[in-house]
DNA sequence: GATACCATTTTGGGATACCAAACTGGTATC
DNA sequence: GATACCAGTTTGGTATCCCAAAATGGTATC
């Protein structure tokens, strides 16, 4: 792999696992050393992690994006919008290929949560829906959006009934699409989103003292 | 202006302006050469062209995207839910502010269409109707949506009687916004993006031997 | 005449050097 | 003690250089 795809892909992953925190500051030349690469790459990796909304000018400079609250709503508002959409053209389509996709997902879903795994399956869930839509820009949609919420999803404080909620919510969704039945299947999901953006939001609101004690900037 | 925003600039306007032709092979070197930047200005502006779509690796390099009848009926499907979600947005804030807005739009519609300026003006009502939504995401994904299509929509070929009926609609979408009722100004506006996407297509398909001849890569 | 092969050129990826602007820390002045 | 100011440092933006890989074109062989 080439030496910029790396350095893109190990810092993505150092700020979508909050080992940089949100709001910290970052200069192009501790990128290099961190990584052992020249300025171009490093470059190159910034542009591309600015575009996803990871990081953000800072007058001259560079910030890992602080957690935005407005945003994150408005981010839940758009999601809800391409998401519903998608589903709709997935149950609409009556493909063979989905079906078999969706047993599957099914399946997992019926499997015990993975334990350590929560945080990943549940974004997984929701890019995997929108892949079965079978319309590239609804997919994709869906996946940046969920990069975007992943930092804030991390900070969430979650118990096991909510996860479990979520479970049985994600499994309807899948039922309601196997069904062939749009209206209930978009239904489901729009109060699936609804419910994981009140509690996400209330959740970083509730704890945003804590949040601030890590270092982490959270803006109104 | 730096140069790095300057070689951008210039250089999607020539895409957008098919100055460039659709299929075209790019070198950072010409690009350096035509624009009179060095390559590190020059790479940036090709990273974030290729974001936005634009231009495409090509192996080793770059070629500018070529038209893709395919994309383009994704991307009507794909701004269609969320110009429709923004609408439906817009319609239940009931903003003060927006009516003034929609009511500046509709006056410009009641205007001569502009005989020049169809392309821009076509395009900018969507994105201002996103706008008002006030949701940023809902806004860029519309915005982003309409640069894509931008190219396709200069190679139509149009008639009077289409470009006014194409203002008749933007008219009672903005009516319908104004008057608070969200379903009327979805379904408007549903039918409106449907009925654009499908006179795009035919019209490119039947064109497609002649844009050939233009020197335009037009794929299926 | 077609094709396989090799030297040359071109090109994108990476590294480094340089510059101007912004930031920092300290000092001198009030 | 506070503040204005200045020198030194840091940093992002740009230009340039180097390199390996790919494209190119010509030649020799069959």
């Amino acid at each position: 792999m080439s030496q910029m795809q790396n350095v893109e892909k190990q810092l993505r992953e150092m700020i979508l696992g909050l080992e940089i925190g949100p709001g910290e500051r970052l200069t192009e030349r501790w990128v290099e050393s961190r990584f052992g690469a020249s300025r171009t790459p490093v470059r190159a990796a910034l542009l591309r992690l600015e575009t996803e909304g990871l990081i953000c000018r800072d007058g001259r400079g560079w910030t890992v994006s602080p957690i935005n609250l407005a945003e994150l709503e408005q981010i839940a508002v758009y999601r809800e919008a391409v998401e519903v959409a998608a589903v709709r053209l997935t149950c609409a389509l009556q493909d063979r290929g989905a079906v078999e996709i969706i047993e599957a997902m099914l399946d997992s879903c019926d499997d015990q949560t993975p334990r350590e795994e929560w945080h990943r399956v549940g974004m997984d869930f929701h890019i995997e829906l929108a892949r079965l839509s079978g319309n590239e820009f609804l997919f994709r949609a869906v996946r940046d959006a969920m990069t975007r919420l992943s930092r804030a999803r991390w900070l969430e404080v979650r118990d096991e009934a909510a996860l479990g909620r979520a479970w049985a919510e994600h499994h309807d969704i899948l039922s309601a699409v196997r069904a062939g039945d749009a209206d209930g299947a978009a239904c489901l999901l729009s109060s699936h989103i609804d419910g994981s953006r009140d509690r996400l939001v209330t959740s970083l609101r509730n704890d945003r003292r804590g949040l601030r004690a890590r270092g982490f900037a959270v803006v109104a």
